[in-house]
DNA sequence: CTGAAAGCGCTAACAT
DNA sequence: ATGTTAGCGCTTTCAG
């Protein structure tokens, strides 16, 4: 059996508020008990419960964190950086995976809370701002998705998708391409891949281009719907000049490229292209792929510093975001070339 | 303030005792009461507090998770599947990153020995088998590493890497190739990485091949290195017949493809190639990555039910092992072609 | 400066 | 069938 602090307190022959207080060093023991105690507990290899001193100080020390598949890096990266600010402070992190579903986020919320979590951290959430908006008894902030109105103990970080979505605009412009062509993402349901288009269509518009500039294609995120669907739209394509994609995620892209490639057209020199997330392998393909980097990191480690400050200082989330910047990546895939 | 099972008595006109029953359904309560009872939790909004029953049951329902890095598919793909099980059976995880650091390990355990995990798993350890073989008083189950002799409570769960660098060797052979070459994982630091390497290599020697029809390069597992070294030989390689190059992981073999289209060769004319892991990205690179692939929703999911199953039955993990086969995924990067 | 004792919310043995 | 109560291991008043 585990050692409790009465058996350190026998062994040292004091009593265990005396233990205790040179565990939790909030007052003064004098030296000599310091030093017994402190033996004594490494003679017994005492550590301390954490569950019984959880439910007495009413704080678990642990956080929840909910993604929507830890299988993707991206996310995988914001539950590292989490865990990194997370440990520091002597906190943990209990994970759970939505996949992606509303009904297993709201479940995973409200066992968060049975268990005691002393906050919250929601990566791109699926449920709607009204749900999340509602009352809870612990602090959430809700990473990598843009804020609403609240009046709840909310915060939000999340990185400028808008923004994002502009910079390649003025990229493209900056470089003298005059025809644009969008793979947007699923734009209803990812309120980001709706910034990253909206970004981009109204600095083109801004840059006095008009709607007939820009062509638009919606799919879904993946290899196989940035293929297929490139690949469609190639097959009644008149090219008349170098065109500009904005393909709105890496993956995606990658399968655009291929696509193009298959179609017997070539990247950058007929179709220059540039991508969004920069994944790892953005760095590998042919030709390596301009894009948008992600502050993943930065998504990780501030939302949950955010998060530690709100509960060890019991000040409000509320009205708290921070948006971060996103920054574009420059290698091949987008040069502009004469026609 | 979140109500308390006092609260809910007092409500229903009951004792705790009663309330608790029917909470946890292990005594007969009558149908009236627990009507009652039911209600009363309702309107309270009253939800148990897991952490005094933890301290009561001596169980947290938690178990701790170990990997060295959740950037890495391949883990998190084990962390999903782990949760899901875990899910199932009401426990949760707590993950932990220990960014390959050997001493991040030793404390990680520690600290979760500390909060009362209900069992630990281990994935991909670095700690040498002695160490993890240590007493510790929750049970443990290492994930992807080689099992050791222990009389303590550890269970492994791991690929048959011996049998998948086997079925590459197998493959080329049937195949007709006669001249080898392997790249090499970090096999003094990884054990699957050499345990590859020994099963592709007894395999060629078994069917009569010798030493110098194989050579070997060793590196990490990195693109790079990949690149890099498969380029440094191809500096003076001698072209006699098509060479089949075993490369022990997809990402290093994605490298090492790209090292010899650079240098004037193709794949698999030149030379045949087939990596390790099956990552998302070998269906999708040109040529197709032939490759192993790994079991790692088993290695998530039977390793945890491995555990659980320990922690509620008390029964002894001691001499559990299990070995998961690895399979081999045709693609095209293998074709043996007239030369 | 140190100790005695109450009590966090719950479960389970025991009593009724 | 339901209620009373001790106690899990710890922290924290409150006394001394």
């Amino acid at each position: 059996m585990r050692a409790t602090i009465k058996d350190v307190a026998k062994l040292a022959g004091v009593s265990t508020a005396t233990v205790s207080n040179v565990i939790t060093r909030k007052k003064y023991v004098s030296p000599e008990l310091i030093e017994k105690i402190t033996k004594a507990m490494k003679e017994l290899d005492y550590t301390t419960n954490t569950i019984a001193r959880s439910l007495k100080v009413n704080r678990s020390f642990r956080i929840g964190l909910i993604v929507p598949d830890i299988t993707n890096p991206f996310f995988g990266e914001i539950v590292k950086y989490a865990e990194k600010v997370a440990n520091k402070e002597n906190y943990h992190i209990t994970l759970c995976d939505s996949d992606q579903s509303i009904e297993k986020e709201r479940k995973i919320i409200n066992t968060f809370i049975e268990n005691g979590v002393d906050g919250i951290i929601n990566v791109a959430p699926r449920m709607k701002d009204r749900e999340l908006n509602k009352k809870r008894p612990v602090p959430m902030v809700i990473v990598d998705r843009p804020a609403f109105e609240t009046e709840k103990d909310i915060a939000f970080v999340f990185a400028d998708n808008y923004e994002g979505g502009s910079r390649v605009a003025k990229r493209f412009i900056d470089q003298g391409f005059k025809k644009f062509l969008c793979l947007v993402g699923p734009v209803d349901i990812v309120p980001n891949a709706k910034k990253r288009l909206m970004g981009f269509q109204e600095y083109v518009l801004d840059q006095g281009f008009t709607d007939s500039d820009v062509e638009m294609l919606q799919c879904d995120f993946s290899f196989e719907a940035g293929y297929e669907v490139m690949k469609k739209y190639l097959m009644n394509y008149q090219q008349e000049e170098q065109l500009a994609a904005f393909v709105s995620s890496d993956i995606m892209a990658w399968g655009a490229i291929e696509a193009i490639t298959d179609m017997g057209l070539r990247v950058p020199k007929d179709i220059a292209v540039i991508g969004y997330d920069n994944i790892f392998f953005s760095n590998f393909i042919h030709p390596r792929l301009t894009t948008i980097d992600n502050p993943t990191k930065q998504l990780g480690a501030m939302s949950t510093q955010l998060l530690l400050d709100a509960i060890e200082g019991k000040e409000s989330l509320k009205g708290n975001y921070v948006v971060l910047n996103s920054k574009l990546v420059e290698r091949q895939s987008d040069e502009r070339l004469p026609f």
